[in-house]
DNA sequence: TTGAAAGCGCTAACAA
DNA sequence: TTGTTAGCGCTTTCAA
């Protein structure tokens, strides 16, 4: 049998109450009498119980809240079903999920859901942050109170958020790099289409992207950043407008945000699969088919469903095993997919 | 707060026992009250607490048994980190895990293993299995006690086992193809060196690889398949083989099993990387520093941890929420990993 | 066939 | 500063 807070109690003489608070260091104890505690139970390997721990804390009716941003993309999606299938492991815990969704990414709502879970004295938030020094602002009222805050998806520099699980931007652009090195012939034009100029992830993307590919193909034809806006419609004129500029040569587009679905329309109208090599982010139903065809040579996948799961998790570990959670980025590993790895 | 038995018990007006025993279906129980709690379960929304029955089951002292092969491969290294993270988890919940390894593969240690752990009435069991009938034979009769077993990273046809995780080697092998499609130049040679003829994984590799490469790719001359019987020493000098009779054309390699190290080591002398094109398997040390060198293009992943992971928490999820255990095979995802995304 | 009660390991409130 | 106790939700044993 495993060792018990009984068990060290007997050994120390002491009571099982005496025992929890000399490991939990909630003070009002003495302290040569703490140390013996935590003494006897290092040498005998004490480690509790989860079980026990979670049916006792979940007398507090303690939940968590999660704010999602822009919840209808595919790519959400796949974030909420982590988030769920974390928030129903959660519950059967005992702990209360309190999911909200903010279809319009504005600030202001999200700054009110926010206020309202700091209201209601939830205990640890993980939210998709949206740039804003309001945000920040809240986020520093949650440490304040010491409510931990979870940053996923996209991070909020400086906010005072615990810690940030997400992409790592700039190596998912030289990711794709890699990738584009392998398969661009001699003397090839390489084409970048971003999303926003000015959304970090999408810029941070296009740097590793550039970056490394003017450093390992020099050769290449890098050629400058073109900005479709999130639009497939905008991709595809894109697309038509490097055919009709270098397609005599052989090319390589890199899509660093949405818009593949655009760029393959145009392919299959006038190419044929993979002739224009294609690697994009996202592992979107339309990707996926297209990969599977051959318009599109690799996806790069943020392992969205992770994305969620993971922040959620981390809370409920933190409020059963009353771990304290990483200081750092926690950065999701980048899922490199050929039309044989799918799924 | 969430639904509880004792919730249940208060609205069909019976005690906490009798419903558990309706839900449970423990038999000895009118079947009419036992419908009418079911019903009431169903209406009120009712899902156990996992915390309580961990507690509550935790009094049988329940345990489970691994066995694990060849521990001493860095590829089984990291699959025996996925089972002892695995094993702490059980043992927070209570759950005893009893880790075997079988340094030689050998039919007959497993077998006692087997029945040593089905004498002291182990709950389940995870087991690399090792192709012999007496395993067979063992496996169908923990089948006859009720014993649930799962074989993990290589299966055993007709065993009785309740089910596999692990890879899809056929898969892999596809993969693989896809990857040096995409990076052989027009007429170029591609090469497969495998490791056992008559290892059926190794086989399947090779059989997705060749089948899907010569179908996609009829320009490329595809050779016979070389056995390095995972021998780096072997592989090396079938390389310098290919070397003199291939050197002058573009040359791929794709090695189904052991032996990137004894490649790279003659690559190393005589080529530029990415000269030759290498894809392999396996995530070892070794292959990680040739890959980031440009010796290997890609790397094939079967995700080591989870293999060990998934097989120990599926059986303590079966012990503590009760929920059968999937009845087919569950491959692991195919990792690609190039220079920029390891870890 | 059913109810009552003990107990799993832990936390927290209250007493001493 | 410490001990005692009730109770979290569930399973299981023993009585009825």
């Amino acid at each position: 049998m495993r060792i018990t807070l009984q068990q060290i109690a007997d050994r120390a003489g002491v009571s099982r109450g005496t025992v929890d608070r000399a490991l939990k260091r909630r003070g009002r104890i003495n302290a040569e009498v703490a140390e013996n505690i935590r003494q006897i139970a290092r040498e005998m390997g004490y480690s509790p119980n989860r079980a026990g721990r979670a049916l006792a804390i979940g007398r507090q009716n303690l939940y968590l809240g999660v704010i999602l941003q822009a919840a209808d993309t595919p790519f959400m999606q796949n974030v909420l079903r982590g988030v769920e299938d974390a928030g129903k492991e959660a519950e059967q815990l005992g702990i209360r999920v309190e999911l909200r969704s903010n279809p319009d990414q504005n600030a202001q709502k999200t700054c009110a859901f926010m206020q309202e879970l700091l209201t209601e004295e939830c205990q640890g938030l993980a939210l998709i942050p949206v740039e804003d020094p309001q945000i920040s602002a809240m986020i520093r009222s949650y440490h304040e109170k010491g409510i931990p805050v979870i940053t996923f998806n996209s991070d909020l520099q400086d906010s005072g958020r615990d810690c940030f699980i997400g992409p790592d931007a700039i190596r998912s652009g030289r990711t794709a790099a890699g990738l584009m090195a392998e398969i661009l012939p001699e003397g090839a034009c390489a084409a970048v289409i971003s999303g926003y100029p000015h959304n970090e992830s999408h810029q941070n993307k296009v740097n590793g992207f550039g970056g490394e590919l003017s450093c390992i193909r020099p050769d290449l034809q890098l050629l400058p950043v073109y900005y479709a806006y999130d639009n497939n419609i905008a991709a595809g004129r894109i697309t038509e407008e490097l055919l009709e500029n270098y397609g005599d040569k052989p090319l390589g587009i890199y899509l660093a945000a949405a818009g593949a679905e655009g760029v393959c329309a145009v392919l299959r109208e006038c190419r044929q699969p993979g002739q224009v090599k294609v690697v994009s982010n996202d592992l979107t139903n339309a990707n996926k088919q297209a990969l599977k065809e051959g318009y599109l040579q690799f996806l790069l996948g943020q392992d969205a469903y992770r994305q969620g799961y993971e922040p959620i998790m981390q809370l409920v570990n933190r409020l059963i095993d009353g771990t304290e959670l990483p200081s750092e980025a926690q950065y999701i590993n980048i899922d490199i997919k050929n039309r044989y790895n799918l799924e």
